[in-house]
Parts: structure tokens; sequence; C-alpha cells
DNA sequence: ACTCTATTTCGCTAATTAGCTAAATACCAA
DNA sequence: TTGGTATTTAGCTAATTAGCGAAATAGAGT
């Protein structure tokens, strides 16, 4: 979960994520979309596929990139969950006195 | 935006945003929770401050720290949006097609 | 003015990161 | 096996970051 957000903190990750939505595209495809060297970008796909955001598959000499938006809605209800944002009750406060901080 | 996923890619800061979540806390307060030195956490802080996630209030020879929550929660479902994660409104959302897949 | 306490700012270091070019790998086709 | 295309790995540099201790700032009490 780390990672994931890790992998997050850069905007240009943040955009291959968004291109990912619509389906799968090769390195290529994505590289297109950046005024970056491909070295680079790929780079920023081993951030995410150690971040577990992506997974690759290969056909012949071309690797698509597919999102694994699932990993990605788990880290982000995962710390809102924390946060308390949305809906979801955090389990492990109860919502009175925890810790009154005297000092 | 970016700085606040920035802001978010470090545990420790997620900590504190997760310590502030019940109510504002003193630098000193939370300091307590960490095993790092008192520098180290206001240099923290000072890269939430500047995301927008938390402000300031003097009391004193204190500070107190206070969530900024509607601004990461505004950067939350703004992420959420564009990766098309379906119920991710704050307010009033098209609800209609969540089922665009395919290339 | 002096002295506590709370917090930040100042230098510094070590580790990490994003970017590049050049070279290597993988696969396909002739 | 040679050649071509797609992508990654290697090796480098510059910039950023997280951490520290020491010193500076700020307010409150004496």
């Amino acid at each position: 979960m780390n990672r994931v957000f890790k992998a997050l903190a850069d905007p240009s990750r943040r955009r291959i994520l968004q291109l990912l939505r619509d389906g799968p595209l090769s390195a290529g495809d994505i590289a297109s979309h950046f005024d970056l060297a491909k070295p680079t970008l790929s780079g920023h796909f081993a951030v995410l596929r150690e971040a577990d955001l992506v997974d690759q598959e290969r056909q012949g000499t071309t690797i698509y990139y597919r999102l694994k938006l699932s990993v990605l809605e788990e880290a982000l209800s995962g710390l809102m969950d924390s946060m308390g944002i949305g809906q979801a009750e955090p389990r492990d406060a109860p919502a009175g006195n925890m810790s009154r901080q005297g000092k």
C-alpha cells in the first residue's frame, strides 16, 4: 500500500493510469502521449508494476499494460477508511474518548 | 493536487493525518507518537501545510494542527473520478454510464 | 531581563528519484 | 542468420527528500 501511494505521487504515473482507464495499451502507445524518453517511461512502468497497479502481457514484440483497478480502489478506500472519509466508520477508534492527551 | 499526492506518499505523513482525524493536536502531541526528531516532524508539517492538508493555529507557545478533510476528500475523489472509479461523487454526480470498457 | 517550554529554521548527510543516452534483450520476418 | 521493431537494462547526473543535531524564534511566567 505504501508502494501504491509512492507510485501515485508522480504526475506522469497518474497520467499513465488514466490512459489505461479505457483499456490496455502498449508501452509505445503510452510513450507517444508523453514527451519523455522511452527508458524513462519504462522506469515508470516498473514502479507501477511493483505497486501492483498494472500488469503486463507480452504479445509478440509488444508489451501491453493493463490497469489493475481493484488494487487502486482498495488502496484509496483503505486510506479513506483510515481517515474517516465516506460512510465507513473507523473500527479502531470508538467515538468517545480514546486518549485524552494530557501532556 | 500534485502536492497532496506527494504529501500522501510518505507513511509518517499519512499517519499524522490519521492522528488528526479525531481533532486538532499540537505538534508535540503528534511528535510523541513517533520515533522521529522534532525537526523532522516539523518538516512533515510543512509539507502537509504546503499541500493545504492541514492548518495551523497558535495558542500561546503551542501550535495546533487541524486536518482539512475537505481538501483531502476532493483530491481523492478527483483522482477516483479521473480513473473512472465509481461512487466518487462529492456533490451532484452523473450516475449513468459506468460500463465503459473496451478499447 | 531572565528562563522555561514549544516549535521552527539552519546546515549538513545519505538515500532516493527522475531524467538522459547507449547498449542489451526479445521477438518476428525474410 | 541477418535485419528491424519494441522494450528494457545499465550507467550516469542532477534534483529532491528524509533524517539528524544545533541554534534560533516565540510566547508565558517570574
